[in-house]
DNA sequence: TACCAGGAGAGCG
DNA sequence: CGCTCTCATGGT
């Protein structure tokens, strides 16, 4: 069978790491390759020397939807550019100086960050796996390849009941699931509206959502809207901060809050993916400690 | 076993 | 504003 191939001309990009840095959570390794579904595209992806190749299951003569997604004609150097110089951000992307940020479809990213409340992100990859596998539809893949399924849209997800969501493991976050899906179904909610506001705005619009505060609003944000002055402040990025900016002085909430909004530039939210990588994969210290992941 | 996870929201002082 | 509790589930 016909299938689609491109190569993605692009340096400073680490594959591995931005595809499982925790900003999506449907990406397979399979050797040094990459195997995912953006929108209904089964996609596989290998960094080789000067890029990264590509494979569709189907052949493709427009593969701008891909460098949208990778974000590979995003020039790093001038991002980082705005970082502050200081040791812990330094430490940080000399830790992995390819990590960039995806520009994922909003639905999806909504709900997957819905669904990360208080979940390890391995555990977040098995509901939204479950998920897709039961309610998203079956698209076109390679012989030989596993069967694989776009994520659910609005619609599909509107027409389950709550129990067939929690009988995807989400547990709590079954009901919001469901009512954005529906909100988003009836038109009620517009995901692409967002766009078109400024950054204050599209977050408080998205906090309207039950199940969605702060920092999910910041994510959907950061990682489907390429809104880069949003900051996300989970469990990690307040040890991130506390330990490499507040080292002596335990550092209340609200204050970690303030820092991250005012240090980090016009790209902190691209910052703060350094950070949280940075954390999450750096040997712990003492030994001893748990591996991230 | 006990603790915790890329939280949010409600109740209370 | 702050703190505390609950929600559901499974990894380590």
């Amino acid at each position: 069978m016909a299938m689609g191939e491109h190569m993605l001309t692009v340096r400073d990009y680490d594959l591995a790491a931005t595809l499982d840095s925790g900003q999506a959570f449907r990406w397979q390794r399979q050797g040094t390759a990459w195997t995912g579904v953006i929108d209904r595209c089964w996609v596989r992806l290998e960094a080789v020397p000067g890029g990264i190749r590509a494979q569709t299951a189907v052949p493709m003569t427009d593969w701008q939807w891909l460098r949208d997604y990778l974000q590979s004609e995003v020039d790093l150097a001038t991002v980082w550019r705005t970082f502050p110089a200081d040791p812990p951000m330094l430490a940080a992307m000399a830790a992995c100086p390819g990590l960039r940020l995806l520009r994922q479809d909003p639905w999806e990213c909504l709900v997957s960050f819905m669904l990360s409340a208080t979940k390890q992100i391995v555990q977040i990859r098995q509901i939204i796996a479950r998920l897709c596998e039961r309610h998203g539809t079956v698209v076109a893949v390679p012989g030989g390849a596993p069967p694989a399924h776009a994520f659910p849209k609005a619609g599909q997800l509107a027409a389950l009941s709550e129990a067939q969501l929690r009988d995807c493991k989400m547990g709590f976050r079954a009901p919001n699931v469901l009512a954005a899906a529906r909100r988003v179904e009836a038109g009620e909610f517009d995901l692409e509206r967002l766009r078109t506001l400024p950054l204050a705005a599209a977050r408080e619009e998205l906090m309207r959502l039950a199940g969605v505060g702060g920092k999910i609003a910041d994510c959907v944000l950061l990682f489907a809207y390429g809104f880069n002055g949003a900051f996300p402040v989970d469990v990690w990025i307040k040890k991130a901060l506390q330990e490499l900016y507040f080292p002596r002085r335990r550092a209340p909430d609200k204050r970690l809050q303030r820092f991250a909004a005012s240090h980090f530039g016009e790209h902190g939210g691209y910052a703060q993916q350094y950070l949280f990588h940075y954390m999450r994969t750096r040997k712990p210290p003492g030994g001893g400690g748990r591996k991230a992941g």
